[in-house]
Parts: structure tokens; sequence; C-alpha cells
RNA sequence: GGACCUGUGGUGCAGCUCGGAGUGCACGCCGGCCUGUCAAGCCGGAGGUCGCGGGUUCAAAUCCCGUCAGGUCCGCCA
């Protein structure tokens, strides 16, 4: 493609419209989206606005991007700026890779090529690789020889007249312009060369391009975004707070949100009838590869008058847009749904994989109190539960990993054994100790085949199911059982309202105490805690919780009835919820809502294991900030102004 | 708060079980040669407190204890 600005290198800024001829390759393809649905969103609305190449900014440094050149500018004077990508030195002849696009687009780059003699080549050869330079030259043809069809460029390379050195570079603590793997660490120090890498870049820009579907979407679909405090009042429930010590008040303190919560709830009282807004969030807790330390987003939504229906309907339409979007990859909807304890029973976790199947199967009725064998002749009595888990082609796994089994089994206070049917005769300490027709009922009710082998765990229900959950994923992602095509979402429904304490007896709340229980006031009066189901539900995607919502409760009565329940008087909601529980009493509309992870949604499309890799500033696991060295000590004067004095643990 | 894994020239790794001279690989860096490369090639060179501290031993990168840093998990995440 060509441009036809070649006007001279000092001319005054213009902006030069992206040529018409090159239509933006990265533009995600599109769903299908033919079922005709009137309530479809318009997914991609926005894509024009996500144009991979921008107006260019024509000056002193440059007239064209590197990556733009083609056949068509041959014999054209261009004016290109970037940095040194790789440098081929034959002594009598130089090549420069040079690239102008931190990664963004690999295709950015360009051969240029000088001689000695010529005034640049000098000045091109003592520079180190990622400095920065502006250059003049003229756009010449390759030979068919020299092509290099690697390349978008690769039919040309510029041949350098001149060149201006911007900004050199001293020796890289590593490498930018090759793919070698280099430890999370340096790349977090150094955050900004990992950006000129590439990968994390394109992810970085798939961010962006995320935030700006959710947002055309969410207002199409006449949500309000509304941003809510980021200095908020701390709130006694769920994770530590980040703190933030006031000045002009000692002792007093701001918190971050852990979320807008009750600020969302607080604008349904305000008559807002739906609201979104992609949501940071600050919790002060330990972190996990798919949990951010510090600070994450969320897709924070929530609807008046609306039911749980309402809501799945709502997130259905904006994971469709999502995915058609964003991804190669196909979904269907609507989402299939599990109640939170089939999803325990079949697949052993409120989190399946859905991708495939290879559900629990149940054993107590078979074996329970029936064979001579203890474990599993006393379970009935203990209470205990037996179940299996069926390992397709798991005949001749090695005595190793059926020992780890046992032993994580074990750690999981529960009782692993196993059985292999080898071609050759059942084996495994059940096949031994287990008559045939044990034997027989055991691989019936696993559903196993020749070949395959069965686990069985025997203990109480949640600790089995949570083991054998285990390994369906493990023996799932070993045995590539998942559809890598797929994005299996499903709603996990009806959680308990309250979860009881082991070791007190006592109830308190399973999750969110602003859910509605189902069967409202009765139920909280005639049911036993432990059977009250809430309006509460999970959306899952592979195995990954994407998010969590709830129909809230909003009627002071049913809220007083639930707290009593977990313990605690009115005057705990009182002082807790200060807000909410006032804004209760003027008239709330029934509301429910759900907060999508968005760094979450990310690592799904992305495929990436670690939350790390789709942030572009992240904190390391420990929440410090290798590059920018946070948190830090702060100066006396500071803490005197805050009226605050360090006290060090006791060591 | 706890468990486990990792730490070896600038980068990525091997060496560690079974102790014996800082041994090796790939890249980078410095110098030289080189006119068609595509992460150029060839020759030469520099670069190390084997994270740190202690112990065992005639001898420790290697074994033991402690500690620091990074990662994964449990607890935690209404």
């Amino acid at each position: 493609m060509s441009n036809t600005l070649t006007g001279t290198p000092e001319s005054d800024i213009r902006l030069a419209a992206a040529s018409p001829a090159a239509p933006a390759p990265t533009t995600a393809t599109r769903g299908t989206a033919s079922d005709g649905s009137t309530r479809r969103a318009r997914a991609g609305s926005l894509d024009a606005d996500m144009e991979p190449n921008p107006p260019l900014a024509v000056n002193r440094y440059r007239d064209h991007r590197c990556g733009d050149l083609r056949s068509s500018d041959i014999g054209a004077t261009v004016r290109l700026a970037g940095w040194i990508a790789a440098k081929r030195d034959h002594g009598g002849l130089l090549f420069v890779d040079l690239r102008d696009s931190g990664g963004m687009a690999p295709a950015g780059m360009v051969q240029l090529v000088a001689h000695p003699g010529e005034e640049a080549f000098a000045l091109l050869e003592s520079l180190r690789v990622e400095s920065v330079v502006t250059v003049t030259g003229t756009v010449i043809a390759r030979t068919a020889e020299t092509v290099n069809p690697k390349l978008a460029t690769g039919e040309v390379e510029v041949g350098v007249t001149s060149a201006e050195v911007l900004s050199s570079a001293e020796v890289l603590p590593f490498p930018v312009e090759r793919d070698t793997e280099v430890g999370e660490e340096n790349r977090l120090r150094y955050r900004y060369l990992d950006l000129r890498r590439g990968p994390l870049a394109e992810r970085i820009a798939k961010r962006a391009r995320l935030a700006n579907l959710v947002r055309s979407h969410m207002s199409g679909r006449g949500f309000l975004e509304v941003q809510t405090p980021i200095l908020t009042a701390s709130s006694p429930e769920g994770a530590r707070d980040f703190l933030v010590p006031s000045s002009l008040y000692p002792g007093e303190f701001y918190a971050l949100p852990q979320a807008p919560q009750q600020f969302k709830q607080l604008l349904m009282v305000g008559g807002i009838d739906r609201y979104f807004q992609i949501a940071p969030c600050f919790r002060d807790e330990a972190s996990r590869a798919d949990r951010s330390p510090g600070e994450f987003y969320q897709i924070d939504l929530e609807m008046a008058f609306a039911t749980q229906e309402d809501v799945f309907v709502e997130v259905e339409y904006l994971m469709e847009a999502i995915v058609a979007g964003l991804s190669d990859k196909t979904t269907s909807t609507p989402f299939p749904r599990l109640t939170f304890a089939e999803a325990v029973d079949r697949y052993g976790t409120d989190k399946p994989d859905l991708r495939f199947g290879l559900e629990l199967a149940e054993l107590s009725g078979e074996l329970g109190g029936r064979t001579e064998l203890p474990m599993f002749a006393d379970a009935p009595g203990a209470g205990h539960v037996i179940r299996a888990l069926r390992v397709p082609g798991g005949w001749d796994r090695t005595r190793k990993w059926f020992d780890g089994y046992g032993e994580d089994a074990k750690k999981a206070g529960v009782t692993g054994s196993w059985l292999q049917l080898d071609p050759a005769g059942t084996k495994g300490p059940l096949a031994r100790r287990l008559d045939e027709a044990e034997v027989a009922s055991v691989v019936e009710a696993a559903a196993a085949e020749a070949a395959d082998a069965v686990l069985v765990a025997v203990g109480p229900r949640s600790k089995v199911s949570a083991l054998l959950g285990d390994y369906r994923v493990r023996v799932g992602r070993e045995l590539g059982l998942a559809d890598p095509s797929r994005l299996e979402f499903v709603w996990v429904v009806d959680f308990p309202m309250f979860e009881q304490d082991e070791a007190t007896g006592s109830w308190d709340f399973a999750h969110n105490p602003f859910s509605m229980p189902q069967g409202g006031l009765e139920a909280l009066r005639d049911l036993d805690p432990g059977d009250i189901l809430a309006y509460q539900y999970d959306l899952v995607c592979n195995g990954i919780e994407l998010s969590s919502g709830a129909v809230r409760n909003h009627r002071p009565d049913i809220m007083e009835a639930a707290f009593a329940i977990a313990g605690y008087g009115p005057e705990r909601i009182r002082k807790s919820f200060p807000a909410l529980w006032n804004a209760f009493h003027f008239g709330p509309p029934p509301h429910a809502g759900i907060a999508p992870g968005f760094d979450r949604i990310l690592m799904v499309l992305e495929e990436q294991a670690n939350i790390r890799e789709v942030i572009a500033f992240p904190l390391n696991q420990s929440a410090r900030d290798l590059l920018m060295g946070a948190p830090s000590t702060v100066s006396e004067a500071q803490l005197r102004d805050v009226h605050l004095q360090v006290v060090p643990p006791a060591t």
C-alpha cells in the first residue's frame, strides 16, 4: 500500500488517515449470530474504533510506518523511526531490522541496508540493538532470491542515506527480539522491555478491545456506566481492606473498596434502572495464579426489578458478544445450569469443566456396609460415602501414579484405593480384596471399560468429592479430553445460604449476606438453616469461576431474620452497613446483579494460566511491584502528616 | 500463618542422587574477518562469592541447618 504523504521530512504535522486499502488485519472475526434474536447485542459495533493502524503523525521523525512499505512504494524517499531489532553486519554490507511498534504488530518491521562509505553506515554499525533511530532512505526492490516471505515488507528494503540517533540502548538485561524464555522476576522488573517483546503487548491490546466491547455492549443494553468512589469506608465483612489514613481526621481511615457492592445497591435505591462499571476492586489478601493480589477488575452490573433469569439473559448476551468479537472459539447459549449440589455430586467441584464428561460415580449403595473390607463395611456407620472416578485407559498407569493418588487421598483425609482392568486380569489393591461380584459392581457403577482404571475414595462426602473432582480435572488434562475449540459456560445455582462451623456447630453466611434466601421469611423461619438455598449463582467457564452474583435481599425484615440465624442482632447490620440499612427503609426496588471478573475473562480468552499475563503492570505473588518498588517506606514527615507511627512487628 | 518447588557469568539451562580444580550447552557482550543476510556466518576473547550465612568433611555448586528472593498450592478471598 502506498502512502501519498511523501512530503518533506520537516513538514508540519499532518494526520494521514490509514490507507483504506489496508483493512484492519487483527479485527476479530465475528460469530455468525444468525439466530435472528432481536435482543442480540451488536457485539462488534466498536471494531472500527479498534483500527490497529491509527493515523500517522507525519513529522521530523517519520513519514511512514516501517510495516507499511510495499513494492508499490519502490523509488519513494521515506523517513522511518523505530528500534533496531537486529543487525546483520557483513563488513561490506550492513542489514538492520527496524521495528516501530513495540511488539504491537510483529509485522511492523522493515529491513534497512547500508554500505561502507555511506554516512549512515558507521553510525548504524556502532549502535546496539534496541537503540532508537530515525532514518531517511529510498525504497528499493529486493531481488527475487532475497525476498523474505516472513515479513509483510519482505519484497522491499530501504537503502539508508542518512540516520540520526534518537536514543541509544545499553546492553539489555534480557533479549527483546528473541523468544527466549525469561524469568518472570526479570520480566516484571523491566516490564517496559517485556511489553516490547510482543506477546504481552498483544494481550494488553486485547484487554483494551475487551473493555471497549464491554462498554459498547452494556451501554447498548441500557446499562448506565457509573463510577463509584475509590476512597470509601471500611466494611467489616470480607477480605482485609486496604486502608488510607486521613490527614484531616487523626486516627480515621478511608478504605479502598473490595467491590462497589454497596454503592451499586444504593444506585438501585436511587432509581438507576441498570448499572454497570468496569470496576477496580481492592483486597489485601494472598494471591493465587488466577487471583491478582491487591487489585483486579470486575464487570460490575446490577439491575432493578430483575430476577435471576433476567441477569442470566443479560450475561449470556454479553459473553456471547465477547466470544464472538474476541475469540476464535465457540460457545452455546443458553448456558446450561447445575445446582451447587449437582455440581459437587457429579463433578466434585462447584466450578466444573464441562468440556468433557467423566462424571464421578456413586458406590455407596453397591459397597457400603456390604463387603468384608473394613474401609467399605464401616463407611455407612461413620456417615461416609464411597465414590469413584473412571480413569480411561488407566490400566497401565505406573504404581507410582496410583501411590501418589493414595497419598493425596490421605492428605485429603479420606481413604483412597484403586482397581486396574488389566487385559490380563484385574489388578490393584481392590482387585485383591474384593470378590468377583463386588469388583463387577464397582466396574459397572463407574462405567469402566476394558483397560480402564477406577479410583475409589471413602470418607466424608465433601472431601471425597473434592479429591475425585481434582483427579477428574487432572486426568482430563493428561488425556486431552477437553475440546480446545469450545468455551463451555455453565451457571451454578442454588448455593446454600448458610454453612455450619464444624467445630462449634454455629451457622454463618456461606457467601453473600445480602443474598435473598429462596422462600423468603418463611424459609428462614421453617427450614433447617442447612437446607435454605440462596438466590446466589456463579458463572463458570472451562472450569474457571468467572463470576459470582445474587438476587439481593432488599427487605430489612428478611435481612434481620437471616442475620439472626448467623447469630447477629439488628444492631450488627445497622452498625456494619448503615447506608444500605437506612436506604432499605425508603423503598428499595427488588434488584439482582453479578460481577464477572474482567481479568479472568481475558485469561480464558487468551488461554493464560497466570493472571499477571493479562495485566500491564502487575504486582508479583507477594504483592510487590518489582518495577516501581511498592510498597515502600515513607518519610517521617509523611507519617506525621497522617498521624501514624510505625510499630515493627515483634520477632 | 503453613507446605512444596526453584535460585549456577547479562539471559535461558545442564551439572546436585553418588562431594574431588567453576566443568558444559545455547544466546548475549567485546575484538577481528566478511558484499545479500533474514535471530547472518567464521575466528578469538572477556565475564562467576554456584542467592546469602552457618555446619559436616581432608575437600561442598553438590550433604545438613538457617535465612533471603521468585513461583505453585493450602488457609484466606462476605
